[in-house]
DNA sequence: CGAGCACTTGATCGCTTTCAATAGCTGTGG
DNA sequence: CCACAGCTATTGAAAGCGATCAAGTGCTCG
């Protein structure tokens, strides 16, 4: 907590895009070497600790940016308090809206956070010069229209217990992917969100996500050592109290 | 029900685009002449009666769409039968997703739908050539982003009151801006769904819409006469009910 | 050691669901 | 013409799930 609060300020401009983590991933991916020799002069990093507000819902927005490592959240909030959820944002996603002047939802840095920014008017020429990054934004936009499609569905109709099992399946999914190990074997990993954003993210309160949490754990069907980390001993039996189809929804 | 029974196997082909009344919100509507001369011969229309299903999930879908008349649905069914709807299509919206091969969701004919389709491969080919639809696209998929997130909320967030509050504001919004009348005055209009279909959408048992719509209409939040048409006396007082920001959720 | 935080667990409340009966409407056929 | 089926919608009663209110645990940090 108390190391580098300014952190945020001091930037770094100086990484190689070749040498990035998510090239093959992010809005660059499709770009030649030019093109990308063009983003490597634009970008610019920033880092955020976790719990930091990237940007304030209404704020002015002067930037577009991909997250390079950490989590982010999107998060809608009522005049009351209530708050929700709309958008998880991992390594490789993509935060901002060319041709929007205002944020529309709060980011906040839900884990330690990097992100690889650009001044929003310059990326928006080079948009439109260069087809290949807006084919790849389409690409991801459409990505993530189907990803709140799968949320409406977990929101508007599972029980508590399918969504924590839900949510559980797809960290360990993406955790998987990561670390390029098959779905075989036991996975195990820790969840990167407190139960208040597990709450925020699934519609319910943190007393309903803990109690499911633990009555999961108590059925076998995951493993907990201390709050966070995650073992998942048959992973075809979470999928069935998630209740999703027998694919596993499977991307494409 | 009887009238017109094959008339999705009839289609046309013979209107021109210059006349089209979504011209200038669909996918083509930044496409020059030349370039809508070519999508005047690629497309042809097809119509659906209400009740009927454009696509199956899972099934091959060999073209794209825009809505010309009429609403249709995106819908998610859960092996026990569970369904959320996790899309209203209105005219100028678009269907489909270039580069995939399968329908992800259902699509119905909510009310009778007129649709302007497109083979998929030439459409894919020509916006790999036309940066005006990729464009126009993109915009259009950060729209529905959006909706979909302001959507989440809803099913994520709100109680039953405000869930249908919210949507017959919504469909109170998009009837006004259909007639080009401003929002003062009563507004009066028809539901173009089913309790069934509004309770699909909204996340909840057709019962708890229809008790919400009494409980409404008791209050004079709204008037009703028959089951369908409905008029606002008071169009802020319906707001304040959705629980949205005082902006009235205002598009940008 | 005590404050603060994240989390867990218990008891109760209440909103939405579930189950069930009924109304209103349309179309069909005796 | 009326009886009846089929459909949409309304309304009532009861049940259940998750929310709310309230302690209490375990951990870290000062």
């Amino acid at each position: 907590m108390a190391r580098e609060q300014i952190m945020n300020v001091a930037d770094s401009k100086h990484d190689d895009c070749g040498a990035c983590p998510i090239r093959h991933r992010a809005v660059c991916a499709r770009c030649n070497e030019d093109e990308r020799d063009v983003l490597d002069d634009m970008k610019y990093y920033r880092s955020y600790e976790a719990g930091q507000t990237v940007v304030w819902s209404g704020d002015r927005m002067d930037f577009v940016a991909s997250v390079v490592s950490g989590i982010a959240s999107l998060t809608q909030t009522m005049e009351d308090g209530r708050t929700q959820m709309v958008g998880l944002l991992l390594p490789s996603d993509f935060v901002g809206r060319p041709g929007r002047e205002h944020a529309p939802y709060d980011v906040v840095a839900t884990t330690d956070l990097v992100m690889c920014c650009f001044r929003k008017k310059p990326f928006e020429v080079m948009m439109a010069e260069t087809p290949h990054i807006a084919h790849r934004l389409l690409e991801m936009t459409l990505d993530e229209l189907d990803a709140a499609r799968e949320w409406m569905l977990l929101l508007g109709r599972k029980t508590a217990r399918e969504k924590i099992a839900s949510l559980i399946a797809i960290i360990a999914r993406r955790d998987a992917s990561l670390h390029l190990s098959g779905p075989e074997g036991a996975m195990a990993f820790d969840l990167p969100l407190t139960r208040v954003a597990m709450a925020d993210y699934l519609g319910l309160t943190l007393e309903t996500v803990s109690r499911q949490i633990s009555a999961l754990r108590k059925d076998e069907i995951i493993l907990l050592e201390g709050k966070r980390h995650v073992t998942i001993p048959n992973f075809q039996k979470l999928l069935d109290e998630a209740g999703d189809d027998s694919d596993g929804g499977m991307l494409n």
